[in-house]
DNA sequence: GCTACATTTCGCCATGTGACGAATTGACGA
DNA sequence: TCGTCAATTCGTCACATGGCGAAATGTAGC
């Protein structure tokens, strides 16, 4: 039970649904994924290894970077069927549809060249990543 | 995306996931999920409570009790989906049949005489459930 | 109306989870 | 060899979740 359990609690996370509906484009490193989502690196990595743990994504060394794919079919038996859940019937949802026109401008860019501008705040627009009232889970004193 | 972020979360916990399996025999009220989880009511109506919510299971009114049971196909898109991800696979899971098997012993026993028995401790063999102390979770400093 | 009782709601505690920043790891290239 | 930099791991905080018992709710039957 506890591999399905795995494949549904990653699948059941909205920030790992957005992950996996953006890699349906194809294998992404992490930088790329983290620029989609705006989230820091550390949150972004842990994501991605809760969804490996779960069977639902592999990874692969390309060069300096990692590159995530969702996992092929016949990997997992719970995984390929939790993937196919998602495939169609997000497809019209607004965060998927905005992570995805995203996705198109950041795969525009370089590799080298996003990933130097990731950590300030480059394309983090619209963020002004909220100081510590309600916003996240961080707040210094 | 929240219905089937409801569906998968709801269908992502090990205590769900059993009481789907065992409502895949038929709808039961929930003192007799209760006597097969052997877990407090308040516990197992929460549970229920969120599947319902996630459109996994619907609530009839019997009486004095109230039957749960699978949501029909065509109720709810990812619910359908999800239900049938549980259908076949599990089936050898050791909980499961665990599960199962105690179930036809409880419905083998009247409605009446099973919830009347719940409270004190008919069947709930290894668990003691005297007040305050003897408890499971609460084990105090 | 009142009682009985199945179920739910409420309040509590322990633990799990998601977010972050800081420090660590491991390839690549100078 | 050593620095650089993508990615991961570690430590921490705020909040969510699962479990319980006690109290509230609502229906059936008197």
């Amino acid at each position: 039970m506890r591999a399905l359990e795995l494949a549904l609690k990653a699948a059941g996370d909205p920030t790992r649904t957005r992950i996996l509906k953006i890699l349906e484009g194809g294998g992404l490193c992490v930088c790329q994924v983290q620029a989609v989502l705006r989230l820091a690196p550390s949150t972004v990595s842990k994501h991605l290894a809760i969804l490996k743990t779960a069977g639902l994504v592999e990874d692969r060394r390309d060069g300096k970077w990692i590159e995530y794919a969702l996992a092929p079919e016949g990997r997992n038996r719970y995984a390929s069927s939790v993937l196919a859940l998602l495939r169609g019937p997000l497809d019209r949802d607004p965060a998927v549809t905005a992570d995805r026109k995203r996705l198109r401008e950041i795969k525009a860019i370089p590799l080298a060249e996003l990933c130097a501008t990731t950590p300030p705040r480059a394309m983090t627009v619209g963020i002004p990543n909220r100081k510590g009232s309600a916003g996240k889970g961080r707040s210094r004193a």
